[in-house]
DNA sequence: CAGATCGCCTACCGACTGTTAGTTTTATTA
DNA sequence: TAATAAAACTAACAGTCGGTAGGCGATCTG
């Protein structure tokens, strides 16, 4: 009856992961039930299965689609051979950016990680590992360099992340500040609070 | 039969909601069922409810205390007259060493207050926003008597909190840095951030 | 010691959970 | 147009959810 439609350029199995990444954001993962989630989409429930395998199989695309972005992205920044607060501000506008454009899956990657089952959990928490160690290894080099100051690294990154985590916040007042106006103001706090004078 | 052991200076009431926070922290309000927190109390699910109301009650009192600790400190910060930058490090001390010492209750106010059901969830985000906006001031302060750079006062706020609530994820490798040395950072980075040169 | 209160228990309620089975409708292709 | 594949439907499963009712034993109070 009621088929589910595709927008233009998206599988079905697309649609339905980008409607559940609203709910998700919404409600959270553990309350967005698939009753919720199929009405949503405009179909009974059962009927989400012909392309999904599983709840938890959606959660997983959202947080490793993610969790790719920034492993591509950070390994190409570190190539890069710029000096490391280059590559810090430089990692700080892709995070900056990701949270404006897609934060709805940004946001549920970092909070709602935590109920990926198994296997996948521990390989999520890994990859998330690796991340935040290469980003302290960036910051380090900027210390031993004197172009950063002298800090603990990885609280460094902890504050950074975290800082940029609140641009979701940010999204619910739109209207205040323009995305670029945002993006300087935090890039400024966050790096001069790094520099070294 | 298994009666509920009260610690020496707490009703029952306070064990649950003890119990229920180290919980409600570990797996998400909505993932946390009355059993389950029945079972780490060491009860049967339905005996809870001759010391609580309701799941949502024990919500409630935690995001309510923590919002109430928070509300009370910035009125004494306010009301010290000091320079804005020195208020504004008094928060941040303040913010960092609730995450410390009390790090799953300031973690669920700040995350599953969504789940709060209505009445009390506009009177969270109601209380939410004062206090920001109040921040929000202090540092717009600083900004007109130049001890601040020029910058977006809520975006600010906004980097500072979140900032700290990166805290809770220092909690779970708690050998590396120390509570103290790790405030220091902290402060050091943020408030560098903030100060004009 | 009598009576009341407290806090726990078992048993259960109706609603909802993710998911499956089997069937029917719709779209594609020969 | 007939056959096939894709995707929707209804119905239901077994289990869990938050919460309530009522009884039973321990403890407190007169």
């Amino acid at each position: 009856m009621a088929k589910i439609k595709s927008k233009k350029n998206g599988t079905k199995k697309e649609t339905i992961i980008e409607v559940a990444a609203k709910l998700f954001h919404k409600k959270g993962f553990s309350a967005t039930s698939m009753r919720d989630l199929a009405e949503h989409v405009g179909v009974e429930a059962a009927s989400l299965y012909n392309h999904i395998q599983s709840k938890s199989e959606i959660l997983q695309e959202i947080c490793f689609n993610v969790a790719n972005v920034f492993t591509v992205n950070i390994e190409e920044v570190d190539s890069s051979g710029s000096p490391a607060i280059n590559k810090v501000e430089a990692l700080l506008r892709f995070h900056i950016k990701q949270m404006i454009n897609h934060y709805e899956n940004v946001y549920i990657s970092d909070r709602e990680w935590k109920h990926l089952p198994d296997p996948y959990l521990s390989n999520y928490r890994n990859q998330r590992r690796i991340y935040r160690r290469r980003f302290a290894m960036i910051i380090e080099e900027g210390i031993q360099r004197n172009a950063i100051k002298k800090m603990d690294a990885p609280t460094a990154v902890l504050i950074m992340l975290h800082a940029i985590s609140g641009i979701e916040s940010w999204q619910r007042s739109k209207k205040k500040l323009s995305a670029e106006l945002l993006e300087e103001n935090m890039v400024m706090i966050l790096i001069e609070g790094l520099r070294e004078k």
